[in-house]
DNA sequence: GCGGCTTTGTGACCGCGTGCACGAGCGTCG
DNA sequence: CGACGCTCGTGCACGCGGTCACAAAGCCGC
């Protein structure tokens, strides 16, 4: 109880919790208990793999039965920081930048996007549903105003390290970069990245190697 | 000469190969050559590993000096598969296939889209650029005629299995999925996959965890 | 042409993540 | 109430990938 999750839960695992929260949400209603098998089916990946992963939660399942449904749904949901939401920015609004904005899936699932910012004076005062595009240097207010930690690069690949540098100067502790350069940050700050161009280059390569 | 490049590049080295090309890249066009060093510091990576990764290559850096960047460049293009286009079709015209249509980055880089589809009637017909969306039933006619080797999935998730499935069906060995759903290809199809959700909830993960 | 400087290439070690296999517990049925 | 069957939890071994450190090798200046 007093050191309660100490477990260091592995990086490995924690790219994992997500698609199995998403499993369990896609059962049926009724389904009550779940077992690491059927989880494993649904997640794509090896039953044993499952239940040492769900063993980092701490979380308990039946032997002979499986896990409660819901009551894993709960434990992911805390685990993963569900249990409010993450107000979240969007930097550079571009083509992909607009592409988020207008996508309603972020906000259902815990993620509002609660502002746009760009450094362009043409697009600034746009309006995407009910968000005004802000100006780049009102980033730090914005970003206090809104109690956001979470910004999301869609920059060109110029802007993109002094956008992240100003996030991170906000008090933005996570940062999701979809520009293509590779960004530093901080000690302390996490940082994904997403690029189109390297994942199409991945995928060549191996086409080209099977020839 | 005979067996070539017969030796396995592991996959961690194949994920990288695509940043160092993009840093060499953006080297003045008068730097001949370049350590490995530089070449770590600007791709966000140990030295060593960069000069393990580059030796898979078979190409050959000179001691005492570093890499001739041309030839560097010409091999990675090479094990890349750049040296031509790979066509791509996008399946799904909501706001991120719009997107992606949209973004002029893909043609740019060697990855020309091809060919847009939908299953809904109403966005049947639309103009992106000077390209026209096709009715899902076409995809097997389209993927043949424009010699389509990679798909790009970004339908809802419950659609994406299916496309998957066409996809393969019609001779495409390399998927990229954006679809919020696992889905499962074939032996022999690489599949590669980009989950907002998914980033958002890791991100979230490490943001509760630090407190 | 020789010594020193620089930078590559790689062998050795280490830690993480994966998969297997089995013991431990729980429910159920006769 | 006892035995059986099912499923979890986990110890163990293995392989991949990352890092370090050092020897090999090319270049330059004298």
């Amino acid at each position: 109880m007093a050191e309660r999750d100490a477990k260091r839960i592995p990086d490995a695992t924690v790219a994992r919790l997500p698609i199995y929260l998403r499993s369990l949400l896609e059962l049926a209603a009724d389904t009550l208990t779940v077992s690491s098998e059927q989880l494993a089916d649904s997640a794509g990946v090896n039953a044993a793999k499952v239940r040492k992963d769900l063993s980092y939660l701490g979380s308990y399942g039946t032997r002979g039965v499986g896990y409660d449904v819901e009551y894993l749904q709960n434990q992911m949901r805390r685990a993963l920081g569900l249990t409010h939401d993450w107000p979240v920015v969007i930097v550079g609004i571009g083509n992909l930048g607009a592409a988020l904005a207008n996508y309603g899936g972020f906000g259902d699932r815990g993620y509002p996007v609660a502002a746009l910012v760009d450094a362009d004076p043409a697009v600034v005062g746009k309006r995407f549903g009910d968000l005004v595009v802000e100006s780049a240097d009102r980033l730090a207010e914005v970003v206090a105003a809104h109690d956001i930690n979470i910004g999301v690069i869609t920059t060109p690949a110029a802007a993109a390290q002094t956008v992240a540098d100003e996030l991170t100067a906000a008090g933005v502790r996570s940062i999701l970069n979809f520009a293509p350069t590779v960004i530093s940050v901080p000690e302390g700050v996490s940082l994904r990245k997403v690029d189109l161009a390297v994942e199409m280059q991945i995928l060549s390569f191996y086409q080209q190697r099977m020839g």
